[in-house]
RNA sequence: CGCGAAGUAGAGCAGCGGUAGCUCGUCGGGCUCAUAACCCGAAGGUCAGAAGUUCGAUCCUUCUCUUCGCAACCA
């Protein structure tokens, strides 16, 4: 595509149905808002979409869960995440939600479209229906014994305990999850989309046009799917908690099929709010669409969603950069099983603490983006959080502006500089050119999703620039007096250049860590009191940000460090946690058949609580 | 079962045909304006395993093992 006329970004929407962890912000939140800040200090035209997704029958078994509505089910929790991004800095233009009446039409107008065109199948067919709880039962909630494997508690899709892929019809003495009662087969109808018939379509638009600039993990994935032969897919469900469907009383449409349709709702409601067009941005050939989301996404965003856009006759996206899953401390995250941090708690535990702020905001973002799952599975733990923090935030970055800044108060009266042009020489002029240099490589890694190199190549000039302090040494050059006392004025000028150069890098510094730490940026910003308006992408790289003879304010530290004891207190939070979760489970009727299994079936010993660790001595000897 | 991605120093990652690199951590030394940065030096890897192609393979091919994901409500 040639220089875009605006740019749409999505991020995927969250299912309301409970807390999300760090682990869906390093994936799909967070690479997207440090992409649409880039954008946006470029003044590019762009619009940043996200909302919960509420549907589905997990709301409505959530419900029944809690005694409660599904309308109180998605209120709670839609609510929760919607403050718990804003906490942590992402900046959705528009966080909406698909039980909105503009979602409502958006979606039963696509359907309506596309049924009309032809473009749905209408059939008849059986499905297990539990006359207790009076629903169709989806897949996940029969339970049955696997026909390969024997195993008693395999799922109406997949047997956990030999992988077979499974469908309820195969399942022996088929149960319900709801009410434990053996399922009954009864006739329904409902409208499929014909993946089938796109088959042509699917397989030039990705292995041919895109086969070169989507990720490894994208391509490779939809061309098994398109190889293998795509099926038609129900997009409708006997439900009556969801969005209509047109003329058909009792059914819902799936959730799938209306989720992705959420993106567009919000455009809508973003263009009412703000007296604008919605249409160019999901119709013009000139805008850029780009979804970001996680691997488990994938044939949603890149097969499913694609087929509906083409046939409605939208856009299609330009790329759909997918990240792989980030683990913690040595295992998956699971919000279930309590092995997980929640947004919510760790912006309560940090962020809301006196000592923390924002400051925890931009500690957790660095971190996140350091390790994200960009190529492959990475690992969040508490002691790389705080190694990361403590040794790279604040000992690089944090520590170059500090000693700037506080070196510039003491030799420079708190004012910028002067540079004296005659006295540079090549350090000076190669740290000028860094500074600039650094411009094309961090909008290269940006605009090509590679935000860890991104945000690395940021800190790397921070290295930068500590190094050259270090060979300039101004302190000791302040020590260059004349008989009574006085700096020399040729040492006063060599103090002069450092700190000029150093100050301008520190503005620079703040414009290139804008899309990442945004909270950082601002502080810096504060710190040399200039205003909002520099950190525009457009200075960046630039030799002359701050004026000469500005006088600056003190400096006031980026970051704090971590200490041992806060990480060792929440590696015991979690512990405990995930113990808490496993014992409810055990009391609970719950069906739980992976309970006290491991992948392979192998019974797993208790594990020790990290008190019980803490007691062993661990000792190594050479024998 | 099948499909897809991944497996490189203690950790996190680059490299993808020609003597194995970066960041952090560790050890020793120097320096000190600073939330201990910066400099010098050191330890640490049969690049998951096996076979093959090649003058030569971490990189290509095949097989094996391990991890994660796979059209469900889950980045």
């Amino acid at each position: 595509m040639n220089e875009p006329k605006r740019y749409l970004i999505t991020s995927a929407l969250p299912y309301a149905n409970g807390p999300k962890h760090i682990g869906h912000l390093a994936g799909a939140y967070l690479p997207a808002d440090i992409y649409v800040r880039y954008l946006r200090a470029k003044k590019k035209d762009v619009v940043y979409v996200c909302g919960s997704d509420e549907h589905g029958a997990a709301i409505t078994i959530q419900a029944m869960k809690e005694n409660t509505t599904p309308r109180e089910i998605v209120d709670k929790y839609h609510a929760m995440l919607k403050s718990n991004m804003a906490d942590l800095g992402i900046s959705f233009d528009i966080y909406h939600r698909t039980s909105d009446p503009v979602h409502q039409e958006t979606a039963q107008e696509f359907f309506t479209a596309l049924n009309d065109k032809g473009d749905l199948e209408k059939k008849e067919t059986e499905q297990y229906y539990d006359e207790e709880a009076k629903t169709f039962l989806a897949d996940r909630y029969i339970i049955g014994t696997c026909p390969v494997c024997a195993n008693e508690n395999a799922y109406g899709d997949q047997c956990e305990k030999c992988g077979s892929s499974l469908s309820p019809e195969q399942l022996i003495n088929p149960r319900s999850t709801l009410s434990g009662n053996t399922p009954v087969k009864k006739l329904t109808t409902h409208w499929y989309l014909p993946l089938n018939r796109h088959e042509d379509f699917l397989r030039k638009w990705i292995l041919e046009d895109h086969a070169a600039d989507w990720k490894a993990n994208v391509v490779g994935q939809c061309k098994g799917w398109i190889e293998a032969g795509l099926q038609p897919r129900a997009v409708t469900r006997d439900l009556e908690w969801g969005v209509p469907v047109p003329g058909a009383p009792g059914k819902v449409l799936y959730v799938w099929f209306d989720a992705p349709i959420g993106y567009i709702s919000a455009t809508k409601q973003w263009a009412l709010d703000n007296n604008k067009d919605w249409k160019p941005y999901w119709y013009a050939a000139d805008t850029k669409l780009i979804h970001f989301i996680g691997k488990d996404n994938i044939v949603f965003h890149c097969i499913i969603f694609p087929v509906m856009l083409k046939l409605h006759g939208n856009i299609l996206p330009e790329n759909v950069p997918s990240n792989e899953f980030m683990n913690l401390e040595g295992d998956k995250m699971s919000t279930s099983r309590g092995w997980s941090i929640e947004m919510e708690e760790y912006i309560n535990d940090f962020v809301k603490q006196e000592n923390g702020g924002d400051m925890m905001v931009d500690a957790l973002r660095y971190y996140l983006t350091a390790i994200a799952p960009e190529t492959k599975d990475s690992e969040f733990t508490w002691k790389g959080f705080q190694d990361a923090l403590n040794s790279e935030l604040v000992a690089v970055f944090g520590n170059f502006v500090n000693r700037t800044f506080v070196l510039m108060h003491k030799l420079c009266k708190g004012k910028v500089p002067p540079l004296h042009v005659a006295l540079m020489d090549d350090v000076d002029k190669k740290m000028f050119e860094e500074i600039a240099l650094t411009k094309s490589k961090i909008e290269t890694a940006i605009e090509g999703y590679k935000f860890r190199d991104g945000l690395s190549e940021v800190i790397d000039l921070a290295r930068k620039g500590n190094k050259y302090m270090q060979e300039k040494e101004p302190w000791i050059v302040a020590k260059q007096t004349t008989d009574n006392g006085q700096l020399t004025t040729e040492a006063q000028h060599k103090i002069d250049n450092c700190l000029h150069i150093c100050l301008q890098l520190t503005a620079n510094l703040a414009v290139y860590i804008n899309p990442f730490l945004p909270f950082t940026a601002k502080k810096l910003i504060n710190m040399m009191k200039v205003v909002e308006k520099i950190l525009d992408w457009e200075n960046a790289g630039k030799p002359k940000l701050l004026s000469i003879g500005y006088s600056l304010r003190p400096p006031e530290l980026l970051f704090r460090k971590l200490e041992d004891a806060e990480i060792t207190l929440q590696i015991e939070k979690l512990k405990t946690k995930s113990e808490k979760l496993k014992m409810e489970d055990k009391t609970t009727t719950g069906i739980t058949p992976a309970e006290g299994l491991t992948a392979n079936g192998l019974q797993l010993k208790a594990e020790i609580l990290f008190d019980d660790f803490a007691k062993i001595d661990l000792k190594v000897g050479t024998i």
